[in-house]
This record gives C-alpha cells, sequence and structure tokens, in this order.
DNA sequence: CTGGTAACTTACCCATTAGTCATATCGTTG
DNA sequence: CAACGATATGACTAATGGGTAAGTTACCAG
C-alpha cells in the first residue's frame, strides 16, 4: 500500500498519449464545432472527454494549441480529397452536386469540423491562429469560387464581386445542408445527396420570376 | 462649488433615459452581432456607448437583459414588416426575390440585428432567454417555412424533411447575403436587390446537370 | 526491487469580467 | 433654496475560466 493517498484518481491509466490526444481533439472539435470557440471552456471538454484539464494543457500547451490540433486534424480530412472532388471535369451545378455529395461523404464521421473553419468567435489578431485559420480558410473558399467563377462565365457574368457574393452563397448552402444534417442524424450521406437532387430540382423547375423570364 | 468632488465624471448629463437605453442597446447590438453574445463583455459595451458599465446594470439590470432589450428592439424592427413581405401574394421565387429585397431595405440601417437570433455562443440553459429566443427564431423559420412549402408543393414534393431542408438552405442564403453586406458597405439596398436578381438569373439559366434534365 | 519516465490528478494562481455599492451631480418642484 | 428623484460613476466583490505547481500512480528497463 503506498504511504500516502491524497489524490485517489491520479496516477496514469495506461491510455498512450496519441489515443488520448486523439480522444481530447474529438471532444474539442465537437464542441468547438457547435458552440464555438469563444462559447467553449477547456473544463467542459475534458469534462467530455472524461480527464482533466491539466491534461490538457499538458499535452496541448493552451487553449489555442487545441484549436490548432483540431484545425491540423480537420485539414488532414478535409484537404486533399477536398480538392480532389472540386478538381473533377464536371461543371457548374453538377460540379455543385458533385461536390456536395463529396462532402457528406467525407463529413459522415464528424460533421462538426468543418465549422472550425469558419467560426466567427476565434479572436481575431492578426498574430496567432488567426493567420493559419485564414489561410486554409482562404483555400475552400478559392476552390469554391474558382467553381462559381466558372460557371458564372459561362453565363456570361464576370463581374468580380457578383462572384464573391455568389460564392459566399454557394458556400453558406454547402454549410446550412451539413448543419441541417447534424440536426437529422438518421440521414446518410447517400440520402443526403439524393435529397440534394430533389432540392435542385424544385428550385430549378419552378416558374421563372417575371423580369427573368427572357434573354 | 460643491462641497466635495470626489467622482469627477459623476452626475447627470440630461439625457434622457430612453434616449440612453436606445443608444446603449444600439451599441450592444452591433457588438453582439458581429462578434457573439459569448465573446462580448459588458464592459466593451459601455466604452463604445460612451458610459460607464454600472448604467447598463442599472437599465437592463444583466447582461442577459440587455441581450434581451435588444432581440425586443430587433422584434419591433423586424417581425411586422417582415409578415408583411412575406404575405404578399408573390409565391415561389418572386418571392424569395421580394422577402429579400425587403430584407435588404429593412436591414439597411443595422443589418446586425439579424444575426442576433442565430448566434450560437448565446447560453442553451433551457430556462432564461434562449427560450424566447427560440420563439421569435421560431416565427422567422415558419414564415420562411410557408413560402418554402408552398413553391414546393407547386413543384409536386410534399416530403416534410425536404422542405425543413430547403427551408434551412433558404434561410442560410438570405443570412449569407446579408453577411456579404457587411462586408462590402458601399452597397446599397438597391444595389444588393439588383445583384440578387442577377444571381438568381445565372444559376436559373445554367444548364441543368444530367439526371435532372427530364421529368 | 529500484530507479526513471510517461500518464495522470488535486489544488491552486491570477486575469478578466459579470454584477454591486456608495456616492455625486443635475433638474424640478413646492 | 431645500429636498427629492433621475441620471450618472469610481471603486469594489465574486465568479468564471485560462493556466500552473507539485505531487501520485503505473509501467518498464536494468
Amino acid at each position: 500500500m503506498p504511504a500516502t493517498s491524497q489524490r485517489p484518481n491520479a496516477g496514469t491509466k495506461g491510455v498512450p498519449r496519441a489515443d488520448r490526444e486523439a480522444q481530447i481533439v474529438e471532444a474539442a472539435t465537437e464542441i468547438f464545432g457547435t458552440r464555438g470557440f469563444a462559447a467553449t471552456s477547456v473544463g467542459d471538454i475534458a469534462e467530455r472527454a472524461g480527464i482533466s484539464k491539466p491534461l490538457i494543457y499538458n499535452y496541448f500547451g493552451s487553449k489555442e494549441g487545441l484549436l490548432r490540433a483540431c484545425l491540423h486534424r480537420a485539414i488532414d480530412i478535409l484537404a486533399g480529397e477536398f480538392e480532389r472532388i472540386a478538381s473533377g471535369d464536371a461543371v457548374g451545378l453538377e460540379r455543385a452536386l458533385r461536390t456536395l455529395e463529396g462532402t457528406f461523404a467525407l463529413l459522415e464521421p464528424q460533421p462538426w469540423i468543418w465549422r472550425l473553419f469558419f467560426d466567427p468567435t476565434i479572436p481575431r489578431g492578426e498574430e496567432g491562429i488567426a493567420a493559419e485559420l485564414a489561410h486554409y480558410a482562404d483555400r475552400f473558399t478559392a476552390l469554391a469560387e474558382e467553381g462559381v467563377g466558372e460557371m458564372m462565365r459561362l453565363a456570361g457574368v464576370d463581374d468580380p464581386l457578383d462572384i464573391s457574393a455568389l460564392t459566399a452563397v454557394w458556400m453558406s448552402v454547402a454549410d446550412s445542408l451539413v448543419t441541417w444534417w447534424l440536426e437529422h442524424p438518421e440521414e446518410t450521406p447517400a440520402s443526403m445527396s439524393a435529397r440534394c437532387l430533389r432540392l435542385f430540382q424544385v428550385v430549378l423547375s419552378a416558374p421563372l420570376p417575371p423580369g427573368l423570364a427572357a434573354e
């Protein structure tokens, strides 16, 4: 028997660091992604992950370091595959549909990761994580803008502001579908894709508003 | 001359309570709306409004009370007009365009108010403001769902989940356009409306993806 | 069985910030 | 002009939450 036992729960539980880190990052990503960085406390994350707060600081150094780890994992999951999807040979609305399908498949395990890149509550100090985050968010935005711009040029529009606005709309559409999915967990990637096809169909087959009919 | 002067700036400045309240609410709405509730401190708001923190507590009781006041003003500005716009006789995409136009005109003075209703950093305790907020957010959602549902029934779709998803998408589209506007302050409500018309045109005139062409 | 190290936790520190108190000035009114 | 209520603030308290110090337990190599 040990001489003293003032910290009854202390001591290792035999979980390797890599495993714990993954587990913590997973929990953190979910809470950061749903509640926002600013509204989340490190204590909340520790509780959710079933460990204590100092372990997080041991492994990640700071709240921001934890966020950085979440981001890097998110990048690993998304970046390559996302560019592959976006660089297919489809254009216009078909490219949009393919991108949505790919996104749903990618995000299936944890849709929250997407939110990290566009969390408005992350402190916007020039230095630190904000810059890094902006870099990756911009990569996704650039990808989207490329697709949107291509479609608009086909339609004879090339006003950069129009492209910028429609890109924002498009990304928001994708985001809202992921969010909706979050609230309907029984949906599969396949059923989401099918649903999107139906929704496109409804919108595109709707009667044109006046002033927009001809041309 | 007064006997003592230990608080040099104390004392009334002759601003009636109603005016001060309006001024504070205006400042608070802007900061809450852009940075999020959780990431905003009462001190920041006081500084922005040019008054001291205790005055806010004097008038609104708590940070949550201040948010409630912001919400009520937002309701006053939006609710009636919004319902009038939505209850016009337009349907489908024309109703959508009309709603956007009305929204831009309404939000012109302070686009931030819109964000209050969908701020994810507001504490989600069952009791308190969250319930009230959900009530109003649901009213807007119901309005949108009515319009979307009408359009979808015209297109022969009546799956409630499809309606729910497209409603989420539609609200997100409106939100993203307001956000985009926030980042392009030189735009007027009229130019935003015109831009939306062009964007609709591009999307609707795009070549249909395969598998979606015929019926 | 004896170190050393990696995996843990309790109990704390301290900066920020929600919220309060006591006080000060002004306008009005009898 | 005295008294009062409304408008206002500097200086405090208390709690939250990021971050740390120091110690506890388990495993493993010699």
